[in-house]
DNA sequence: TTGTACGCGTTATCAA
DNA sequence: TTGATAACGCGTACAA
């Protein structure tokens, strides 16, 4: 049989104290002389207690000190994405200044089980991505009376929500290749819808997405006729398979190649070998994230560096803000143009 | 000010039912009229109810839905690794269908108030990784009495164990290479230690890492007097790091590399690449893991394809038994070889 | 510096 | 099918 765990009646009582004299030897919140907190660490070590039971004192503080974070796709999926595994970090530090810890949720609910969203104990929620099944996620969780952020999302309107100048960002790339004289641009493009499949971009195209109207958006400011192919995904291979269509046919070929990821941008100039155009002399290829492409060296891409981790300290601090009683502010972060040497002037 | 919450009492006095079915209605645990229930419901609506407190049902229950996931490196390192994001999405999967999630605890206890293996609601533990520092955690976690599974880990009797052939199935890779008539065999190797720095690894190096010193044991039953490099982690980059002080001198070049990752062997093709070499014509390269390298088409790896997610789907079944009082057994998993097109005859 | 008393919100048990 | 009761284990005013 389960033999009841001691408490900190048991402790205290065992130690001949009181069990809020014990409570606080654990918690530290009230100066305690030595010799008393030594007895009740000797009870507690006697007794094989191991603290204050998690639980109950959450339940008593009213607080967890765990934050939820909420993913629409499978976890593999998500951490494929190097940003989005930058950001993690940064949350987790986020949300470690704040005493608090990650739970891992996915949005899309077992069938048979619960969601787990609505009945973990969390004193916050993240909700990453931009898709429409957040949206249940996103009632559920202010249904609760808790605490959300959203990262890269579009939710509605009180809701602290950390965003990126997608546009504006991509707008400067795209100026950067003009300036470099480059008016054969063509781009290459993040899914436009969840479930897309890889292919030339209609202009009418209905991009669900925001990230991707975005940075589309931006570039269509400087090139608004240039040519687009939509990825399936972020990633070389489907770079590859996008820089393949734009680039194999001498006569349609730009000579710069905008993609909306660093990933792509990769697969771009892997094509681009593979057809021996040598980049920059022969195409300028930029990208977006300002990740650390592994294996791309000795390129260095020219792209638009993200505040990836900074993303996710921020959404830990707006939550800080929100448990605090006070209301956090969307943050809106700026992506910084840097020039590496896959882009040169047009020849 | 914060008005206060209701609880489940305010529902039960609102509906004039008694607080116990009140909650039954929520849990659904036992039959409620339907007239009652919609009593219940309504009264929840009108106060704004939405539903039992977490925290409370999981004092009361003695479950939190919680299992903590403890990795020994920096979080945002756990997921650089695609083994282990696999893992990962197998272990979601399996502590989901048990209704519960996944936290992300580090091994290193950092000083702040952020939840530890010690102060976490959990219900289990799974432990990842497999160095000295986990033997503190597995103490920490058995002193509360709570479920553990360890993942490649190399725990003591009891506890339930999830572990790869990774000796027998590098010994096969190996054998392969020998049938095609290699024998100058090169092995690149994960980290012998933490904190190693990549280089040649001496023939009586310490080798802390159990997977890393299970893999070259493997490869060493083959080709006893093979020259080994240590990377310093899992990426392309190093494995191109370690390629090119293996291939670059002609002299010393061997005709085929065992890498004991995916991720290593990609780096390493593309060393051979750099130095003109053509595989598996010239070189032959074999990987491990059999994970999906992006970038690496048009090569497909010779490797040792192994169930990461299966790994973690069968951790998550482990808890699930040991929750339910009954002792789960320890699981090795097999990797599958496959025959990919890097790696020919000697030539 | 220590002890008393109570409530945090829920749910299992058992009797009606 | 419903209700009364009693924990679950802790933290914290407040008083001593």
């Amino acid at each position: 049989m389960t033999v009841r765990r001691p408490t900190i009646n048991d402790v205290a009582r065992h130690a001949g104290v009181s069990p809020s004299t014990a409570s606080v030897v654990f918690s530290g919140k009230t100066a305690v002389s030595d010799t008393t907190r030594q007895r009740v660490l000797d009870a507690a070590g006697s007794l094989g207690y191991t603290g204050p039971d998690p639980r109950a004192a959450s339940l008593r503080r009213g607080r967890s000190g765990i934050v939820g974070v909420v993913f629409e796709e499978h976890l593999g999926a998500a951490f494929l994405d190097p940003v989005k595994t930058l950001m993690m970090d940064g949350l987790t530090d986020g949300v470690a200044s704040l005493g608090a810890g990650l739970l891992l949720l996915r949005d899309q609910a077992p069938l048979g089980t619960e969601p787990t969203l609505t009945t973990a104990p969390l004193d916050a929620a993240v909700l990453v991505g931009c898709s429409g099944m957040l949206r249940e996620s996103l009632d559920a969780v202010q249904a609760r009376g808790i605490p959300v952020v959203v990262i890269e999302g579009d939710a509605g309107d009180g809701i602290p929500q950390i965003q990126l100048d997608n546009r504006e960002a991509q707008r400067q790339a795209a100026s950067h290749l003009r300036t470099l004289g480059h008016t054969q641009v063509a781009l290459v493009t993040l899914p436009a819808r969840a479930g897309w499949v890889r292919g030339r971009l209609a202009a009418d195209e209905r991009i669900t997405i925001d990230v991707t109207r975005e940075r589309l958006a931006g570039a269509r400011e400087v090139f608004p006729e240039a040519p687009a192919y939509a990825a399936q995904g972020s990633s070389i291979d489907e770079g590859l398979a996008a820089g393949r269509a734009l680039l194999t046919d001498p006569a349609t070929r730009p000579t710069a190649v905008l993609a909306q990821s660093d990933l792509l941008a990769a697969g771009v100039i892997r094509a681009a070998e593979e057809l021996g155009l040598r980049v920059p002399q022969q195409l300028s290829v930029t990208g977006f994230d300002g990740i650390v492409v592994d294996g791309l060296a000795p390129y260095e891409l020219t792209t638009l560096v993200q505040p990836a981790a900074e993303k996710g300290r921020a959404a830990g601090q707006a939550i800080a803000a929100m448990l605090a009683g006070q209301t956090a502010a969307s943050i809106r972060f700026t992506c910084v143009f840097r020039v590496g040497n896959t882009t040169g002037p047009r020849s």
